[in-house]
This record gives structure tokens, sequence and C-alpha cells, in this order.
DNA sequence: TTAGTTAGCAAGTGAACACTAACTAAATTG
DNA sequence: CAATTTAGTTAGTGTTCACTTGCTAACTAA
């Protein structure tokens, strides 16, 4: 009668769930439940595989953590001048966020921010590594001297990072109309173009 | 026996305590009980004052608009030249923030989110006039030739404005060491430097 | 002084939540 | 094919929540 999954299956199962109903109803308002009617399990039946929903939490976690790596890895492979590989990396996150829209509400959840230390930690760790392929890329860019050298990689990076985060707020408080994408490789140029060594185009003639 | 205070000083006393509370427990946690305990009162004696607790939250948004509006106004008479205005209006910005460390996740609660349209509106529109303000002031600045001609005032302002939360993110993640204020004004300076138009100093001699 | 108004209370209601206990039956393994 | 393991169940516990009911006592105005 009823089909039994294997554990692991039933895990990732529970994961994209989670992620699902954390932007349909909020972070905080997933309850075991809802995750549970998801699946087609009973309540009880979550608890199975996780002991605790801050183990679902962290489990959720380790997923995104694998994908925004993953992604990052690819816009880095992908792209040998580093100018390109900042815009990959951005274009890179910016689509997760698209695919993932809870993320950014996962970032200010009462779950990360008060209950689980410990997801607030993998998320932190998630945002220092983006700043930090960003930065290092930036500085590449820098000593090529395809970047201005008035302003440093790390500040540079916090623009970026900056950016992302802000076009995901907008995005979501705009009821998510345009693409995200679009919209944020147009900004991405602006302001690669804002940090360019003057171009002869733009140099005047004195 | 009992000191009974007029509805209207219950009324700010109530909203202060929801700010703080939201701040040192999230939004969403912020209960009617724990509220009632800080400002002294029972339980039930928040709902004599907000009939349902949304409507507390909309007196919270309407109390943080006015200070908001307030401290823009501030930013603008103060300020004869646009640029000047344009770091004024974010210093202020950031400074409300420091004081009102709620401020961004109530943006992201599931109260505004999920709960409480009006609330979501509310902020929304403070956002939308923060941006405004900020666009008016670079369009002046760029008319007057102290901004590059390359950048559109909206997507000068988009990035001043993801600079202020992209900030107050990385602010609240690592547990609000520093002074926001004082990063701030110093990241704003190097991305208005980025959109200064070009300097003697920096303009190669061909 | 007295009558009306209103800020407060104690007690309770029903719903939702995370999680537990005890059991069952499907899958796996020897 | 039996023995064991394990993914699932139903039923329930204690807690917390927003909000209601019905009352009282403190202010206020005639």
């Amino acid at each position: 009668m009823l089909r039994r999954k294997s554990a692991e299956d039933r895990k990732t199962e529970i994961v994209t769930a989670v992620l699902d109903l954390a932007d349909r109803v909020g972070p905080d308002r997933m309850t075991a439940r809802k995750v549970a009617e998801t699946v087609g399990l009973s309540q009880p039946g979550i608890f199975r595989h996780f002991a605790r929903k801050s183990a679902l939490w962290l489990a959720v976690a380790d997923q995104i953590g694998v994908r925004l790596s993953q992604g990052w890895a690819e816009a880095i492979a992908a792209n040998d001048r580093p100018e390109a590989r900042v815009k990959a990396l951005i274009l890179s996150q910016l689509g997760q966020i698209e695919a993932t829209p809870a993320l950014p509400s996962i970032l200010f959840s009462r779950e990360l921010n008060m209950d689980n230390p410990d997801l607030r930690e993998a998320f932190g760790s998630l945002l220092a590594a983006f700043h930090g392929h960003l930065a290092a890329a930036l500085g590449e860019a820098q000593a090529q001297g395809s970047v201005r050298n008035d302003v440093s990689p790390g500040d540079a990076a916090v623009f970026l990072t900056s950016l992302v985060q802000g076009l995901a707020i907008r995005w979501s408080l705009g009821a998510r109309k345009g693409s995200l994408t679009e919209e944020g490789a147009r900004l991405v140029d602006v302001q690669m173009a804002l940090m360019a060594p003057d171009l002869p185009t733009e140099r005047k003639r004195t």
C-alpha cells in the first residue's frame, strides 16, 4: 500500500520541501506539519529523519552551501579574465537567489538569528567565502590594470556583495517582478565601469 | 495603588517596548506577553490599546516612518551641496539603523512579509522615498558636474541604498562589532569618488 | 458628589507547535 | 523463509500563542 523510500531519498525530499515552504510561507512558519503534508508523510514522520528541527535546518544549510559553492567554482573555472570572473560570480549568486528565493529570508529568519547559532555560522561562512572569491578576483583584476587602484579589492567586494543583497531586497519587496539576473547584469556592468581605469573615450583631451 | 497612564502615553510606551523587543528577541518572537512584561502591564492590557497585533505593528511602522523622514529632512536641509546631501542622507539612515537595530530584521520578518500586507506597504514606501531623495540629490550633483554622467541617478541611488543594506547585513551577522556609521562614511566616500568625474591628479598625462 | 468613562485585571479558550511513546508493516539480510 | 532492521503510523503531552469575557477601580466632568 504505502511506498517506503530510503532514508536518504526522504531526507533530500524533505530538505527540498523545506526550501519550498520557507519561500511560500516564510522560514519561521515552516512547521513540521506543513513539511509532512508536502512530502506526504505524517507529522512525526519528519522527526524520524531529523530528530530536531534545528538538525533539519542544518541539512538545508548544507545543501545550499553545496549549491552555492558549485556555482562559484563554475564561475571561476569558466572565466580566464578576472573581471569576467567577478561578473560571473555575481550572476551565479543572483541566479541562485532567483532559483531559491527563500535564501534572503532565511538570512533574516528568527531560526537563524535567534534559535540556531550553528545555522547562523554556516551562512556567515558562506557569505564570507563569496566575499573572499570576489575580493580575490578583484585583486587580480587590479594587479593587471583592469580595475582602478584607488579602491581596495575588499571595498570593491563590499560594493558588489551589497549590490547583490540590495537587489535581492528590492526584488523581494517589489513582488519579484522582472528578472533579477538581468537587472543585476546591467548594474554590475555599470559598477565595473565605474571601477575601470580611465578609458580613452572618457578621458578629456586637455 | 496602581498608577494609570493615559492611553496615549501607554501607546508610545508600548511601541518603544516593541522596538526594543524586536531587536532583543526578534520581531516574530515579540509576543504580547513579553511586551506586557516590559511595560508593566498584564498581557490582555496590551490588547486594550491595540485590538490586534497587526495594529501594534502598524503603529510601530508609523513611528519609524516619522523618525526616518525627520532624519532625511534634516540631512537635506543642512547641506547645500548635493554630494554632501547624498552623504548626509546615507549617514542618517545608517544612524537610524544603529539606533534601532531591529529595522533590518523587521524588513524580513514573517509579520511584514507574510501576515501584514499593510506593514509591508508602509516599509516599501519608506524605502522608495529614501531612494527618491537619493536619486534627486544625485541628479542635481550630476547636473552641476560633480558626478560622472555615464551613470544614471537612479542606478547610483541603487548602489548607495544597496550599500546601506549590505553594510547593515554585514554588521548584523558580524555581531555588530564596530561602528556602522564610521564604516559607512568611509565607503560612501569611496563610492562617491568612483562616481566623481576624472580628477586632475588621476588623469593620465598622455 | 455623583455618574460616566476607561485603563486595568484574573481567568479562560481554542488553536498550533515541537516533540514523544508505543506500535506496525515494509524492506533487507542471513 | 525467518530474523532483523527501519520507515512509517496513531495518539498524545506540555507549552505557547493571540485574543475574549466579565469584572473592578481609577480618573474625569457635570
